[in-house]
DNA sequence: TAGGATACCTACCCGTGAGTATGATCGAGG
DNA sequence: CCTCGATCATACTCACGGGTAGGTATCCTA
């Protein structure tokens, strides 16, 4: 049997609709960065439904009504569109953090609240580039980056679950162990 | 910049070397199970290394010092045989539900027990292929059966939450949502 | 010891998809 | 009106990798 033939990997969900700048308006936009960023939300919607492999340039670009040099004019790389979708989710959570830096509430209602904001930024469109998508399939300076931002937040999780030991509002735990539960229980998310 | 002469997206950790029963003596040795479980294992091995769309059969039979056309003497194609790792990594956690299921102790034990093997399955080398392959990898029958395998598991944990709240051993809480919060937590390993 | 089965290899096919060269098009300023 | 630059499409190149064709060596059995 020649595989090459069969059906492709079944793309499991239908396809969302993304608002096509390019097609917004019969005028030209002249704003890059919004079309830049209609490139990253499309592609991080379409890495969510096939995975980043089974993603072509092409799909993302049929997506958006353009053709793939047209993409490559707001893009480097794949590699990097990859890793501006991630970019992009973390910012979310790291917002999250800074709101909440300097409330004056228990850590524990911090902690929730950040939390909160995790487990909406893990299932938004650009939660699977976050959890999902492997380091492997990046370069070594775009994985440590990744390592880099997702050690951030890790350590801002634990400081919170410390922080609530201290003033009280939070049993006594490891944080170290207790945050690792808490990410993986709301990464899973992403995993459905 | 021409991306096909970019170095390959880093292979993280040094290859696990693979005891090859090619290699194993100088008698060809007769037993297709035994080196059909070899590849197995050593497919299971690079795909937890470089991912499985990063890693070549190529690079599978080369571990196992041997050449392409031999894995496909054991193994029918690339997706049969991520999801031979899958059931793989799969089965030692269904073999913790088996030893567990007569046991006369309060399910909070029995619960523990399974939990462990869990953990220990998703930390071996056939976690990567349970809990981060994507099934949209695999043809919509694997997919079907495999979403079938993790559902039986996801059950199992529930029946075990429900019957220790029943006896006490575990404090009142929904299984539904404990269970995924655990298997969450747990599957995380396989993350790092 | 012929002949079939098993196990393995060399050499190849070919679809796919990332990335690009080239030129058309269109709006805006001179 | 006419050029200039930003934007986009057509039509490629090319490496990679899944999978195969076809042959060979070794073993087993009659």
């Amino acid at each position: 049997m020649n595989s090459r033939r069969t059906s492709p990997p079944a793309a499991g969900k239908p396809p969302v609709p993304v608002d096509s700048p390019w097609r917004a308006s019969r005028e030209r936009l002249r704003d890059r960065a919004v079309k830049r960023e209609a490139v990253i939300r499309a592609a991080a919607r379409e890495f969510n439904r096939k995975g980043y492999h089974n993603t072509s340039l092409d799909d993302i670009a049929a997506r958006l009504e353009v053709t793939k040099p047209t993409v490559y004019y707001y893009v480097t790389s794949k590699e990097q569109l990859l890793f501006q979708c991630f970019v992009a989710g973390v910012e979310q959570i790291r917002a999250a953090f800074r709101d909440v830096r300097h409330l004056e509430v228990p850590a524990r209602e911090r902690l929730n609240a950040v939390l909160r904001h995790y487990g909406e930024a893990v299932a938004s469109e650009f939660g699977w580039c976050m959890v999902r998508a492997e380091d492997q399939d990046l370069s070594p300076a775009m994985s440590r980056h990744i390592k880099a931002l997702k050690s951030e937040i890790d350590h801002g999780i634990r400081r919170l679950i410390r922080e609530g030991v201290q003033d009280g509002s939070i049993q006594p735990c490891d944080p170290k162990m207790t945050a690792f539960a808490l990410a993986g229980a709301l990464n899973w998310i992403a995993h459905w």
